[in-house]
RNA sequence: GGUUCCGUAGCUCAGCUGGAUAGAGCAACAGCCUUCUAAGCUGUGGGUCGCAGGUUCGAAUCCUGCCGGAAUCGCCA
């Protein structure tokens, strides 16, 4: 049992015992003391003093002796004003120590026998590359598989490629038009990126048409805009894709496959993937089904025109389009479609949707309308809301040019990391591939370290001009903490340091290998706490922190060269379960750790 | 206008299920490499936690109102 478990239980006995009333638990905060202090845990008093009728000092003079007597890990306590300072024993310490320091899955739970968790995310359209925001929904939604995964659920990695649409049509269009016989390998582009080129040219296109059209007809912008001639012709082709016209499929075939090529390697370049793909071409007719199962439950509503409507103004939204006039879907119709088929194939307790928060308002009517079909997966679905990554002008846009592309960034990160590192001089005995290597874990842990450790929900900023820092709080301080440790372990010998036990006296231990060891000790509930809160950037924070806490006890003593044996050997297991820590952590992150840098 | 989210140091961000004197990094300044990797460590300066009320022994954290910013409110996706 774990010591603050120890505790709690001590003080129901004791407050029962003393005040003659049982605490509830919400009044019993424990919770781990502040640097400043003396201790290791601490109790709150202050919601005690009701029931001890004491003073807050009394009654926490009072608690710490009794607990001192009752739980034999407290060594000391220490009062100041209403917080109870606990220190444990450090034989405590040293048998944490001892229990974890050759456990190489330390702070990863085994999976457990909850029912799977799906989470959504990526999900492109396949007429544009992927740029910085796709890029952070990736990152995140990868991470957050990664933490469910380590906290003891099975994980059900999912993607939904929007493969179909009038903005497929238009790239088609375009190439079809001006496109001669382009290909990734006659022009030698990535495939997605050439796609992307012809949707840009579609577009432009389109603009001097509406230009021409405005002038000559005097007609608005927008009148324009739906009667050029363009336009037109891409809703035509999409109606020749819905009839299954051999020639439009052929094309929507190759430029598709073109895409997936380009994203394969863009996927496999940020590290992320997918246990299942979902193609919203085979998806997109779904959902008519529950539409009709709504009509029946007399849930849903039908207008004169033939068009069905949910009224959610009871639950404080609108009413909303479930399926058009013509009888044909809307978005939200085939992500209810999705959402049962996803259940059908998975039958999960959680379905998560990484999706940014410009989607707020459409989850939240999703979920509204799955909990009137009364279908039991509606409580389940949980959409994963980030925040818009942001430039220094404000917000990319594709029309102005200032989208950050993902490829792109990928590459001037691992540039930087090349300039970084040869300017230090570090690695001359690598070969090109090593180099190759290592440049590319520190870059991409740069970037993901970056974008990770910002809260979800929140906005972001990157600023291109100033790039990423691999300074201070970044990934590469970590991954520099960590081939410091490697480092030593690799001096000390791996067979050595395999055979070490530890038997170091408990008096020895000094107030930085101390606070290294409670960091260490906390990585469990950290983790535990990131897979609660599907926040990656927790566990981004706990490594920074672990990492200054290795960094401050390896500046002041030495783990080789010291004379003490006992000492020695306790140090280097110490860090090894730091460098194993670091490197489970930032696992969780997608971020691999160097042996050298 | 309605709804949702955000507002903490010059900049980027932690802290938010109420707890001690609000923390990091960057930038600025001053130190530390004959000792296991200086992508490191130590120190200095920098704050009306958007504003105003309220709840509480205690509020950056919870509630209300206001101000500022973002998103959204299509028979688009």
């Amino acid at each position: 049992m774990k010591a603050e478990e120890k505790i709690l239980n001590a003080l129901e006995m004791i407050i029962r015992d003393e005040f003659g009333a049982d605490a509830p638990a919400s009044l019993l905060s424990v919770q781990k003391t502040r640097k400043e202090f003396e201790g290791d845990f601490t109790l709150v008093v202050f919601p005690l003093v009701k029931m001890a009728r004491r003073s807050p000092e009394q009654a926490a003079e009072m608690l710490g002796k009794a607990l001192l007597e009752k739980v034999p890990e407290i060594s000391d306590f220490n009062v100041i004003k209403g917080f109870l300072n606990l220190s444990l024993k450090p034989e405590y310490w040293l048998d944490f120590l001892k229990e974890e320091m050759n456990n190489t899955s330390y702070g990863i739970a085994p999976q457990g026998d909850d029912a799977p968790v799906v989470v959504e995310y990526s999900s492109p359209n396949t007429n544009k590359p992927l740029h910085l925001g796709h890029i952070r929904n990736n990152l995140l939604g990868y991470s957050v598989a990664s933490i469910l995964e380590a906290s003891g659920k099975k994980v059900h990695k999912v993607n939904l490629v929007n493969d179909r649409g009038i903005h497929i049509c238009k790239s088609m269009l375009a190439w079809m038009k001006f496109g001669g016989e382009e290909t990734p390998e006659s022009s030698m582009k990535k495939g997605d990126k050439l796609v992307g080129d012809y949707y840009v040219r579609f577009e432009a296109e389109l603009r001097k048409q509406v230009k021409g059209l405005m002038e000559t007809e005097g007609i608005s912008e927008e009148e324009a805009r739906k009667e050029a001639p363009l336009i037109q012709e891409a809703q035509s082709l999409l109606r020749k894709w819905e009839q299954r016209e051999p020639r439009t499929m052929a094309v929507w075939e190759l430029m598709n496959g073109w895409v997936y090529e380009g994203f394969d390697a863009t996927y496999h370049r940020l590290g992320v993937d997918f246990d299942k793909i979902y193609y919203e071409s085979e998806t997109y007719l779904l959902g008519k089904d529950l539409v009709k199962e709504g009509l029946e439950k007399g849930v849903f509503h039908k207008r004169e025109d033939g068009s069905v409507w949910v009224d959610l103004t009871a639950e404080g939204l609108d009413e909303k389009l479930l399926l058009r006039s013509d009888a044909t879907s809307v978005y939200i119709t085939q992500d209810l479609g999705t959402a049962q088929l996803r259940y059908d194939d998975f039958k999960p307790g959680k379905m998560i949707y990484v999706v940014g928060n410009e989607q707020n308002y459409h989850f939240d009517v999703l979920q509204k309308v799955l909990a009137k079909l009364e279908k039991p997966y509606a409580d389940a679905l949980y959409h994963l809301s980030y925040g818009m990554v942001e430039l220094p002008e404000g917000k990319m846009k594709s029309r102005e040019g200032t989208v950050v592309d993902a490829d792109d960034l990928m590459d001037e990160m691992v540039e930087t990391a090349r300039r970084t590192t040869e300017e230090l001089g570090k690695v001359q005995d690598f070969n090109e591939e090593e180099k190759a290597n290592l440049f590319h874990i520190i870059g991409l842990g740069a970037l993901k370290y970056f974008i990770l450790k910002v809260d979800p929900k929140k906005n972001m900023l990157f600023n291109p001009a100033e790039s990423i820092d691999f300074n201070g709080n970044t990934g590469p301080f970590i991954q520099y903490t960590y081939a410091r440790i490697r480092s030593i372990l690799r001096t000390a010998g791996q067979e050595q340091v395999a055979a070490i036990r530890v038997s170091m006296a408990a008096e020895k231990l000094n107030p930085r290998e101390r606070n290294l060891l409670r960091s260490l000790y906390e990585f469990p509930s950290v983790l535990g706490e990131a897979a609660e809160q599907l926040s990656p950037s927790e566990i981004a924070n706990y490594t920074y922190e672990l990492c200054k806490e290795f960094n401050q006890f390896y500046h002041e003593h030495s783990v080789l060269n010291e004379p003490d044996r006992e000492i020695s050997y306790f140090r280097i297991k110490l860090s090894q379960l730091t460098a194993q820590t670091i490197k489970n952590a930032m696992a969780l992150l997608g971020i691999e750790v160097p042996e050298r840098m």
